[in-house]
RNA sequence: GUGUCCGUAGCUCAGCUGGAUAGAGCAACGGCCUUCUAAGCCGUGGGUCGGGGGUUCGAAUCCCUUCGGGCACGCCA
């Protein structure tokens, strides 16, 4: 359905088209000065020039068109131009009755139906989570939601970093501690336990160790990086004790990050990784040789991707390393042209830190040159800031480490949990899961809603204060409108509050002006679902959110709604509170929380 | 050096397709619980929107310049 703001525009261009001025002149807004009206036309002052007369005449003009209109209650013209609105009431009730019974609260459906990969999370295989990896999770997760929700058909990839010099460090480091294991006997022919020969315990320690290890100047450390080396050649020219030991590793640590992400209520539709282009690199190689698009530089090989309207210095994207060997351009480019092979999607979305830009810009430039993606097929990078501490710099532990994601999700469950279990009547079970939610929440919209671009400070003092701006206190809202519902519906001795309070059946007229302004909010949410979308930024539903709580809560102090004696009303109270509550949980589960039904 | 992003209240951030007195939250201070959850509501104080120019009837918003900071710039991912 149409947007409030465009009606709107259309009745107030109308009127200057009536009163003999351009239509475009009509713009409505949201009001500034909300104190002199709700919403404001400025066309005037801008048409003031065009049309050689002074903008209060115009806009005088215009007024008198609008006394007409049966959207305005109120039509004001303020010096030196101003077109001060007022919403009628029955229009705003009308507008919102539609929205209730829409689907997607009036949100319209696209013209086309576009296929979409989204590609976030990018976790490597047998390295634990750390805050770093929440941001692309999150807010990919989000905008996938975003997507999906927008009508689009999104597919959510993990891209698993599971090849390459980490997987031979492992396995080098394994054949140190194991050697009498049958995978490095490669005269065995035999069949392979089904059981990995480590946990993921193990995994995590090994990894980082190996590492280590590997980058030490030492005679001990040099022959180690070699070794691993080899393994890594083995594993990728298919030595089969290799292979089946990589799929161990990859079982295991997938397995880890799937209940990793579980939690974070993150899911991934394919849990695809740079192991799965492998075999079709060579194949790409050549075909961008043959093409006479790479060409070898300094031993590389590279395609260039400048542009005449560059303004700025473009590296060329480099295909092969001088030794040979594919990098991560090689495998970001192959799995480019697997994607249009097997989905052919319309928009590819990447979720990663945003110095990672010039190398998506070369990357996306050289598909496009190459001919691995269409013409039309668009390639989108979304690069979000870094996750600092308090002290403005990379995030980090008291003693300077690295901070897992699961232990700083599992410290604000628990400062959650007790926080919880203090004052309220709770079963410890409950408390628990309603620790989680409201934990989510806390940590979810505490991202989510500063911008992807910009560096953010995770501040756990502030997110686990829960107190203004937050996640919880958004849930603490929803939790109020659910416990008056019951609460209704229990005097009226039913459980079934959708047929007892049925928005369908109309909302009333507000009857005052807290109530006037939540309904105003509620009907901004298909304009501002388009937006998020056009600009793929959950922060602007965040937003909306808390606007919308906001403006709910002002009502909720200033109108008693169970005690109302005049019946219809009441009901229309209740219908609107049910609509609040549909679009505030839909708005949370877009950005991937949801609320308790008490906390 | 080239490019890019950022600089808004003590702190954390919105606002940036130009509009009338620049908004929130936290922190500070003052009210509001016999009444639907006080994780709430209402209010007070606090800002030369980094500086300087320009465009405009009008600039936090657009352009230029300058200062300060982050980040990236072919064999990492």
């Amino acid at each position: 359905m149409e947007k409030l703001l465009d009606l709107l525009s259309d009745e107030v261009g109308a009127a200057f088209e009536k009163a003999g001025y351009g239509k475009e002149l009509g713009r409505v807004a949201v009001s500034n000065r909300p104190d002199l009206c709700e919403y404001q036309c400025n066309g005037s002052l801008a048409g003031a020039k065009q049309y050689k007369k002074a903008p209060i005449m115009i806009a005088n003009d215009v007024a008198e068109f609008l006394k007409e209109s049966k959207a305005f209650e109120k039509v004001e013209v303020c010096p030196p131009g101003f077109l001060n609105l007022n919403l009628d009431g029955d229009f705003l009730k009308d507008y919102l009755n539609r929205m209730a019974v829409s689907p997607k609260f009036g949100l319209d459906a696209p013209e086309k139906r576009l296929k979409v990969i989204v590609d976030y999370g990018g976790p490597n295989v047998a390295k634990p989570l750390h805050v770093g990896h929440l941001r692309s999770a999150v807010i990919g997760e989000s905008v996938k939601r975003i997507i999906r929700f927008m009508g689009h058909e999104a597919i959510g990839d993990i891209h698993l970093g599971d090849w390459g010099l980490q997987m031979g460090l492992i396995i080098a480091e394994l054949k140190l501690r194991k050697p009498e294991l049958p995978y490095f006997d490669e005269s065995f022919e035999g069949e392979y336990p089904k059981e990995a020969p480590f946990t993921i315990a193990e995994l995590e320690e090994i990894y980082p160790f190996a590492s280590k290890k590997s980058k030490e100047d030492s005679e001990e450390g040099k022959k180690f990086k070699e070794e691993a080396m080899e393994c890594t050649f083995k594993l990728q020219s298919g030595v089969r004790g290799y292979r089946a030991l990589w799929k161990h590793i990859l079982n295991v640590s997938v397995t880890d990050l799937k209940r990793n992400y579980d939690n974070l209520n993150v899911t991934f539709d394919l849990w695809k990784g740079e192991s799965d282009v492998h075999d079709i690199i060579p194949g790409m190689v050549d075909y961008m040789k043959q093409g006479g698009y790479a060409y070898y530089s300094d031993g590389a090989l590279v395609v260039d991707v400048k542009e005449d309207t560059d303004t700025k210095e473009m590296p060329p994207c480099m295909i092969l390393k001088s030794d040979g060997a594919s990098l991560y351009n090689t495998t970001d480019l192959a799995t480019i042209m697997d994607r249009m092979e097997h989905y052919h999607p319309d928009r590819m979305v990447y979720l990663t830190d945003k110095r990672q830009e010039l190398y998506f810009e070369q990357v996306f430039r050289c598909a496009r040159k190459t001919k691995l993606v269409e013409e039309d097929t668009d390639l989108i990078h979304i690069g979000f800031g870094t996750v600092n501490g308090s002290d403005g710099h990379a995030f980090k532990t008291r003693d300077g480490g690295v901070q897992r994601l699961e232990y700083l999700i599992r410290d604000i469950n628990n400062q959650m949990f007790q926080k919880i279990s203090e004052g309220r009547e709770m079963t410890e079970e409950e408390a628990k899961e309603t620790a989680s939610l409201v934990a989510l929440a806390a940590i979810k919209y505490g991202d989510l809603s500063n911008q992807a671009s910009k560096d953010y400070i995770f501040d756990i003092d502030r997110f686990t204060s829960f107190e203004g701006d937050t996640g919880p206190y958004l849930l603490y809202t929803v939790v109020r409108i659910k416990s008056i519902l019951k609460k209704f519906a229990e005097q009226k001795e039913t459980a079934d509050i959708d047929s007892l309070v049925d928005i369908a059946d109309g909302l009333h007229k507000y009857t005052n002006e807290s109530e006037k302004k939540l309904c105003m909010q509620l009907a901004t949410f298909n304009a501002m679902m388009e937006s998020a979308y056009a600009e793929l930024a959950p922060h602007k539903i965040c937003a909306y959110l808390y606007d919308l709580a906001n403006a709910f809560n002002a009502f909720y102090h200033e109108t008693k709604i169970l005690s109302e004696e005049d019946e219809e009303k009441k009901l229309g109270y209740l219908r609107l509170l049910k609509l609040v509550q549909e679009v505030m949980e839909c708005c949370m589960d877009i950005l991937g929380f949801s609320a308790p039904d008490k906390m």
